[in-house]
DNA sequence: GAGCACTGC
């Protein structure tokens, strides 16, 4: 280890305190391996930038916030809590001397609850800014608010990676950007020189192989974008041959502590370690020389239109395609395959999503509320959430009753005092009505963390009949969990007993601790008291199954079919219970977790998944200000008729359906049996020429002579006519025997009917003395006549007042069509000559003129 | 008849 002042950093020390002595805002560029987490709050410190306040380094990961601070405080001498020191969940090493203090984002986001003003602190550092989590975006732009309301005096330092600062130096202007050097090596980079259309994992190997026959050396890492291709990589990279054997290590996030430390650990042989994105920044590996990227990683998103998380392969951007290529370059010069084109670079995008337009916002919005924002939508943000987001998270908020007409409730501030996601906080509200806190609050604690339970392979029998030992009767996936945590407890989290079981030790032991943390909060907010929980040990599942309800009623779901996994959602939704719930057998159920997922077929799948089975009961003592009844006509196909139904909705989704039979209304269902007719549920024999013709005289009306404004028959007039025609009927029988004509006329103004026989007879008279018949079938008036018979015709005839001559189907005396005119004059000097030869000898009987 | 990156109070 260099001298901490031998560090990059310090070569623009001098300009980085002058900056901040003049103005109290500034962006500091400088790469890994600059030294600027350890030394830059050290430089604030000495120079006094904060006065007698604390400097507040904000880091994104507990580790970091943990190892960087020890570090600092070993460097300047003193005990970790004295002069420097950390807080992050669960873990506070502070005391009243600290002037450096390194805390993760969600530890500042509660101080600042705890005291608007943050009056003790005198600096704020963001380190690691670029990756752009959710809640350095929050802490950024609230910090930013309080800079220039209350706290002027309140220096702002964001220190970033990548060269990529102005956006954020605009964003705080004025604000100047200093760049630091970093301590890294050059790394060359390799496209592929066409696009390959092979699985990733096996050009992956592919690339490996090369690396390690060119002779090279050092360690490779290849970033994949999940579990499934790790595995697929590894299982391609044994049968691999090469002249050197490898170490070929997974790397993920599901992976346990010893697990994931072989990736750490020195090997006697050369490591290939295949890894996610934890490997681009969270964990930094030494001795890496080479990396393969696969280009693509899985990015969650929000789809707050729907309400849908997301979660979906996707290329990653050239920002972070250029940090998985800095891992080859810490210790040595490296190499960096990526598995792409040249082409392929440039149509990524330059960088990624801010998390903050990519996630559920319910949690951060009510934040904002509680420090006096209301408009989170239109707030001062760096890079602005999408305002749907931020609706659905109000509507959220107001649905749970922590907001009304936008204001916080007296319960929206309880929620804010727990730490987890509103859903969940209302549901330790309504937990402490119903005497379950404990149980609440281990809910909230098992799904907030990795998951409990390890995902099970298809062919891994033991650990399933393991789990199902864990399941419930069929009540709640929740209750599944609470057993499988029971058990760990129960077993001392032993690592080895739960692995038997599929049950992750350390994740369970975190629950433990937040569900401590989260029990402290409740006794402090008087949701429940601590002393007093053994009273209630004799309870019942059902109280529980109704909390969680509270929290997740607008993901209510009912099941299509008995025992099948299609459902409808609120909200005109859809989707199917994961096979794995033990909620099979349950109409109702609410599913704590949407998601989609994308599947062999076209159309992505929504997966219901945390699912809690629920009665309409509850829903309707609950929740009675979102219940709406009516009696609706339904078509019942099957016996071809209309039935009237009672029907209970729970927003839009029917909880409860009644025949109701006595209440049917006569002109509802009629309306109920034209619409069927509309949908082709039956046929109309009565639907006949007349009414046809009569459909088609007046559209022609209405579209020659607009000014007598003849009422158009579309689809909606033609099922409105149907309707009144079948008022008061209830079978399709009744309906078919129905007349319509009447029912038609009254489409029109009185008076109107009567003008048709002007305007558009359905007979015009024919120089013989008789009449002949005029169609409107085809959009305009239509007559067939004998050829012979039209030589007395003065004028062509024409109907609308003149305006439209009919079209004359002249036909030969055998009845064949010869010629068709609107114009029988000028067809008469003009076209009847070039037939009239032919003509008079086919029918010499005739006296052709 | 089908499936899952990473964090944090």
């Amino acid at each position: 280890m260099p001298a901490a002042t031998a560090l990059p950093i310090w070569k623009i020390h001098a300009d980085i305190l002058r900056t901040l002595q003049a103005g109290n805002r500034m962006v500091l560029v400088a790469p890994t391996g600059s030294g600027k987490t350890t030394q830059v709050p050290q430089m604030l410190l000495d120079a006094g930038i904060a006065g007698d306040r604390m400097i507040v380094v904000l880091q994104p990961r507990r580790v970091a916030a943990r190892t960087v601070a020890a570090r600092v405080a070993w460097e300047r001498g003193g005990k970790l809590g004295a002069e420097v020191g950390y807080q992050i969940r669960f873990d506070d090493h502070t005391s009243v001397g600290t002037r450096i203090c390194f805390v993760t984002e969600g530890i500042l986001l509660r101080w600042l609850q705890d005291d608007r003003t943050l009056a003790n602190i005198g600096a704020v550092v963001f380190d690691e800014f670029h990756e752009r989590n959710l809640l350095s975006d929050v802490a950024l732009a609230l910090v930013k608010h309080l800079q220039q309301t209350q706290r002027p005096d309140l220096v702002m330092l964001v220190m970033s990676a990548t060269l990529d600062a102005e956006p954020v130096a605009a964003y705080l202007q004025p604000c100047p950007i200093l760049i630091s050097e970093g301590q890294s090596y050059p790394v060359e980079v390799g496209y592929l020189s066409l696009p390959d259309q092979r699985p990733i994992p096996a050009q992956a190997v592919e690339a490996v192989e090369r690396i390690i026959n060119d002779e090279t050396h050092g360690d490779i890492l290849v970033f994949m974008p999940g579990r499934g291709e790790i595995n697929g990589t590894l299982d391609a990279l044994r049968g691999l041959r090469t002249r050197e054997r490898v170490a070929c290590i997974p790397l993920h996030g599901e992976l346990e502590p010893q697990e994931q430390d072989r990736a750490f650990a020195p090997n006697a042989l050369r490591k290939v370690i295949v890894a996610t994105n934890v490997a681009e920044t969270s964990i930094t590996i030494d001795g890496i020389r080479h990396v393969v990227d696969s280009g693509v990683a899985r990015v969650a998103r929000y789809d707050a239109d729907r309400g849908i998380g997301t979660l979906l392969l996707e290329p990653i951007s050239r920002a972070s395609a250029d940090q998985r290529k800095g891992r080859a370059g810490r210790t040595a010069p490296g190499t960096c395959h990526r598995l792409w084109t040249v082409i392929g670079q440039k149509d990524r995008e330059e960088r990624n999503t801010p998390e903050i337009q990519r996630s559920d916002l319910a949690e951060v919005v009510l934040l904002l509320h509680s420090l006096g924002i209301r408009e989170a939508a239109t707030f001062d943000w760096l890079d602005k959430p999408d305002p749907q987001a931020v609706e659905r998270a109000e509507r959220l908020l107001t649905m749970l009753g922590a907001l009304l007409e936008a204001d916080l409730t007296p319960v929206g501030r309880q929620m804010l005092r727990l730490p987890m996601h509103p859903r969940y906080s209302r549901m330790l509200i309504e937990a402490s009505q119903r005497g379950c806190v404990p149980d609440a609050a281990l809910c909230a604690a098992l799904v907030s963390g990795r998951d409990l339970l390890a995902r099970l392979d298809r062919d891994d029998s033991e650990t399933k009949a393991a789990r199902e030992m864990f399941e419930d009767s069929g009540g709640s996936d929740f209750l599944t969990l609470m057993r499988a945590y029971d058990f760990a407890k129960a077993n001392g989290f032993s690592f080895d007993r739960c692995r038997n079981y599929g049950i992750n030790a350390q994740v369970a032991r975190q629950v433990e601790q937040t569900c401590q943390q989260i029990l402290l909060v409740a006794h402090q907010q008087r949701l429940y008291d601590r002393s007093a929980t053994a009273a209630s040990a004799a309870k019942s599942d059902e109280a529980l199954l109704r909390c969680l309800m509270a929290g997740f009623v607008d993901q209510l779901a009912r099941r299509r079919e008995p025992g099948k996994s299609a459902c409808d959602l609120t909200d005109l939704r859809a989707g199917q219970l994961v096979r794995e719930s033990v909620v099979q057998d349950a109409p109702f159920f609410v599913a704590a977790n949407l998601r989609e997922a994308p599947s062999r077929g076209s159309t992505p799948l929504t997966l219901l998944s945390l699912a809690t089975a629920v009665q309409p009961a509850w829903i309707a003592e609950m929740f009675p200000q979102h219940l709406s009844t009516t009696v609706e006509h339904l078509f019942d196909a099957q016996n071809k008729r209309v039935a009237a139904m009672k029907l209970v909705r729970y927003r839009d989704l029917v909880i409860e359906q009644k025949s109701q039979q006595r209440d049917l209304d006569p002109v509802a269902s009629g309306r109920c049996l034209a619409e069927a007719h509309r949908t082709g549920a039956f046929e109309l024999p009565l639907m006949d020429h007349r009414v046809k013709q009569f459909i088609a005289r007046v559209d022609l009306v209405h579209a020659t002579m607009p000014e007598l404004e003849f009422a158009r028959f579309d689809a909606d007039a033609i099922t409105a006519c149907l309707a009144r025609a079948f008022t008061g009927l209830t079978l399709v029988k009744e309906a078919q025997a129905a007349p319509l004509l009447t029912a038609f006329h009254q489409h029109l103004e009185s008076g109107q009917v009567s003008w048709l026989d002007e305007l558009v007879p359905l007979s015009i008279p024919w120089p013989d003395g008789h009449t002949t018949k005029v169609s409107y079938l085809n959009g305009s008036p239509e007559a067939q006549v004998k050829l012979q018979e039209c030589f007395d015709l003065k004028e062509h005839p024409s109907l609308c007042e003149g305006r439209l001559p009919v079209l004359l189907a002249l036909c030969t005396p055998d009845g064949k069509r010869l010629a068709s005119t609107t114009d029988w004059p000028t067809f008469r000097v003009r076209e009847w000559p070039k037939h009239r030869q032919a003509v008079a000898k086919k029918f010499p009987s005739v006296l052709w003129r």
